[in-house]
RNA sequence: GCCUGGGUGGCGGAACUGGUAGACGCAAGGGACUUAAAAUCCCUCGGUCCUCGCGGCUGUGAGGGUUCGAUCCCCUCCCCAGGCACCA
């Protein structure tokens, strides 16, 4: 991998190299741990969680993927087990504010954010119960405006309360098999389209707060436990779910919300009306507009003391235990005696035994390590066993670019404030899209945390986030054999048995895809350079990358074309400075002058301010271009020569970036001494690369009907007449009447007629 | 369903702030060089019509709108990619 990029010419600075799996990496990360128990914000709770059956592992709310493993694929299922926990919900507010203070971050990565964070803003309301008994259903609401429809109440099948109401009731039966159906039923069925609406009465009532109607208590399957309180009211006329429940139930529906361009009517409604409207059957809030009723709906509720304005957030603590070999020890110890005890400071780190069996099943090696699991206690010294759980790599990973800023410190914190703030935030990140909320998220998180705890002076750790493509390939698949390499194929058919290969989709380079190319395969045919450039030039980082076999022999062809250029004129122009004057130079040579200051104009703007490096490249093709098109001067021509000198030379350095080992030896074929990664960046001759005559276009009617030429600095009175006089412009306004002449200084001309 | 990006030649992609659409490259076609091939160098290359011009019309997913002028701004719709999805 080292030798890989190596060879490819990155220019890393290895002596930053930082790996995350050793003690001297992350002892610290242990040490932050004890620093975020003791603050409360690294704790222990028996949940619900994410379980990956594959890797016998926990997995967070962040890292499963629409039901599946983020690692594996494997469908994931929900366990009840004690984890541990980072508190990144005590930064929600932050990390949610700091959206819109992150202007260098691309849109949709802080959209993700944002939705993942998932704030909304309603209140709890409390439900009294309808028997004397004073217990109250407290619910979650951002539709306080439909409080007046609530007609029955929704309970989360998996809440304490379904068997606490149903308890003793004719119904307990039912309640009970229809909860343990609902835990029966996987993620993936309950998510998908097709899943019914289900529930059963509790035999329980409760009243409306501000009707005072007795509501029926219902379980729910589709009401979510870990979300908001996990109790619901239900508004069937105004809300989808409780619609179709209603249905089903057979339970009343009261129209709240009016359709003002059509009267809803309860009886014949098909669906649940959820646009804006007018407040009917909603008491003294009768007439109002549903959105302003939210507010004073809510202040009514807290005048009563039924309710209070609420804020909810979709994103949970992240949870950070995991049964895997790899990633920091948790320095937690278990004693008999005095429970749960952190390990002192001066014994980390708790370092991760070397001889553990990975057997590729999955489970926790630790848990099988008895050397590791047995210890002592710090407080009374008595047999205790370690935490066996290792944390989520992702923690891992959300500080190590702070770490890149003073490798090897290895003293307390294991960060060297000066040098991290010195270098923090980073100016320019780089990532593909994957890791627009796990990574991105939990490194913000633990960047504020870090801020806190005195470490860091700033807020967030990456300034501008470029997103970039990944490489595609298009996908080859033999009927008997399967996918198929590259090299398993030769005109269009499959080496191993002769039959003609089906070209797939293009999809992500992946082994099990075999769409890949090997780089060192590649560098043998065509060289580092050609790789490169070829990648730059095929698109702008941000966009995927669709690897083509004739596009690396494109880029192969320019490196070529680039490098004759240079023989051809290497001799000619050897004894000749680069450059000259740009007085009294001949019209054809003054050209190419221009050519090359626009071009380091146009490549230098593109790769600072853009990374467009396929334009900058494409404006350098565009330059040699030039010098193939010039005529070739005579031996004497001094003037041509310079100026020749100059192109190829400035080609070669516009160049370096990109193809660094070619253009370096071309240096040194120029005769120079000074290596090229040594010499400064051009910059441009803003009077050399201001175009002398500008072509402007004359338009009839926002028609494009002719072109002049016009010097720098005429008069636009005077462009203005010529296009008036033109010819070519003239054959469309013979006979009409100008309204209007539109000049856009240096570009054209727009004559109106009528 | 909701949110975010996108949709430009045969293909990858340009067009910076509303001002010449298609830069540059790939593919294709033609020519030069060569005994020949490869390599190289040069030319043509969105569609269409004709009187082949330094021409006309048309053209940036579709349809409207704003504007002297729209790939760019606004509205409606279609399609593709990604994200979220019973979040009350």
């Amino acid at each position: 991998m080292k030798k890989q990029l190596k060879r490819m010419g990155f220019s890393y600075d290895w002596d930053r190299e930082v790996s995350t799996c050793e003690p001297e990496y992350y002892r610290w990360e242990q040490l932050f741990f004890l620093w975020m128990y003791e603050k409360g914000l690294a704790y222990k709770k028996g949940s619900v969680v994410n379980w990956c059956p594959q890797c016998k592992t926990v997995l967070a709310n962040e890292q499963v993927e629409g039901g599946a493993c983020w690692r594996c694929g494997t469908e994931v299922d929900q366990e009840h087990l004690e984890q541990w926990f980072f508190r990144i919900t005590a930064y929600v507010e932050e990390l949610l504010e700091y959206c819109d203070r992150l202007p260098g971050w691309p849109e949709r990565v802080l959209t993700m954010q944002r939705n993942w964070i998932g704030k909304s803003y309603g209140c709890e309301v409390d439900f009294p119960m309808a028997d004397d008994t004073g217990k109250t259903i407290r619910v979650f609401t951002t539709r306080q405006d439909t409080i007046f429809g609530a007609t029955f109440m929704l309970v989360a099948a998996e809440h304490p309360l379904v068997l606490e109401l149903s308890k003793g009731k004719p119904f307990e039966k039912e309640v009970r098999e229809f909860v343990e159906k609902v835990g029966r039923q996987d993620r993936l069925l309950r998510t998908s389209d097709a899943y019914e609406k289900e529930g059963a009465f509790l035999g329980a009532y409760c009243l409306n707060p501000v009707t005072g109607w007795k509501m029926p208590v219902y379980a729910a399957n589709f009401v979510l436990a870990e979300y908001g309180t996990g109790c619901v009211m239900a508004v069937p006329t105004h809300d989808q779910r409780d619609f179709e429940f209603a249905k089903k139930y057979d339970l009343p529906l009261i129209v709240v919300i009016d359709n003002p361009k059509a009267p809803l009517d309860a009886a014949t409604m098909t669906e649940a009306y959820v646009d804006e409207g007018i407040l009917v059957n909603s008491g003294p809030f009768d007439g109002l507009e549903n959105l302003k009723a939210l507010d004073t709906i809510a202040d009514h509720l807290e005048s009563l003391g039924r309710g209070r304005r609420t804020i909810q957030y979709r994103l949970r603590d992240w949870g950070i235990s995991r049964q895997r070999y790899w990633g920091a020890p948790i320095p937690v110890v278990y004693c008999g005696k005095c429970g749960t005890v952190t390990v002192p400071e001066s014994d980390l780190p708790v370092l991760l035994p070397m001889d553990v069996e990975l057997t590729g099943e999955g489970g926790s090696p630790l848990a099988k390590n008895g050397a590791f699991m047995d210890t002592e206690c710090p407080c009374c010294g008595g047999p205790a066993r370690r935490e066996t759980d290792t944390m989520d790599t992702f923690v891992e990973s959300s500080w190590y670019f702070d770490r890149f800023c003073c490798a090897g410190f290895d003293r307390k914190p294991g960060l060297d404030k000066e040098k991290v703030n010195y270098w923090m935030p980073v100016d320019q990140y780089i990532g593909g899209i994957e890791h627009a909320i796990l990574h991105l998220l939990y490194s913000r998180f633990y960047t504020k945390m870090l801020r806190d705890f005195g470490v860091l002076s700033f807020d967030e750790p990456f300034r501008n986030l470029l997103t970039q493509g990944m490489v595609c390939k298009e996908t080859m698949k033999c009927r008997k054999h399967g996918f198929l390499y590259p090299d398993q194929v030769r005109e269009g058919k499959c080496t191993q048995c002769d039959t003609p290969v089906l070209i797939g989709k293009t999809e992500k380079m992946s082994k099990s895809l075999k769409n890949v190319v090997d780089p060192d395969h590649l560098i043998r045919e065509y060289g580092a350079d050609t790789a490169r450039l070829f990648c730059l030039f095929a698109s702008p980082p941000e966009k995927d990358l669709e690897w083509s076999d004739q596009g690396v022999e494109g880029a192969f062809r320019f490196i070529g074309r680039v490098w004759r250029m240079v023989m051809d004129y290497a001799d000619p122009t050897r004894e000749v400075p680069a450059g000259g004057d740009l007085a009294g130079l001949p019209e054809e040579w003054k050209a190419l002058k221009r050519k090359i200051h626009q071009t380091i104009r146009k490549v230098t703007e593109d790769i600072d301010q853009r990374f467009h490096f396929n334009t900058a490249i494409s404006a350098v093709m565009e330059l040699v271009n030039a010098v193939y098109q010039a005529p070739r001067p005579s031996g004497e021509d001094l003037t041509a020569l310079g100026i020749l000198r100059e192109a190829i030379e400035t080609t070669v350095i516009l160049l370096n970036p990109f193809v660094p080992h070619v253009t370096e030896e071309l240096w040194q074929i120029l005769g120079r001494t000074v290596p090229l990664s040594d010499t400064a960046w051009p910059s441009f001759d803003p009077e050399a690369a201001r175009d002398e005559e500008i072509t402007i276009v004359i338009q009839v009617n926002g028609k494009l009907r002719s072109r002049i030429q016009a010097a720098a600095d005429e008069s636009e009175e005077s462009i203005r007449e010529r296009a008036l006089r033109d010819e070519s412009a003239r054959r469309f306004t013979e006979g009409k009447t100008v309204r209007k002449v539109i000049t856009v200084p240096g570009k054209l001309v727009n004559i109106v007629v009528s």
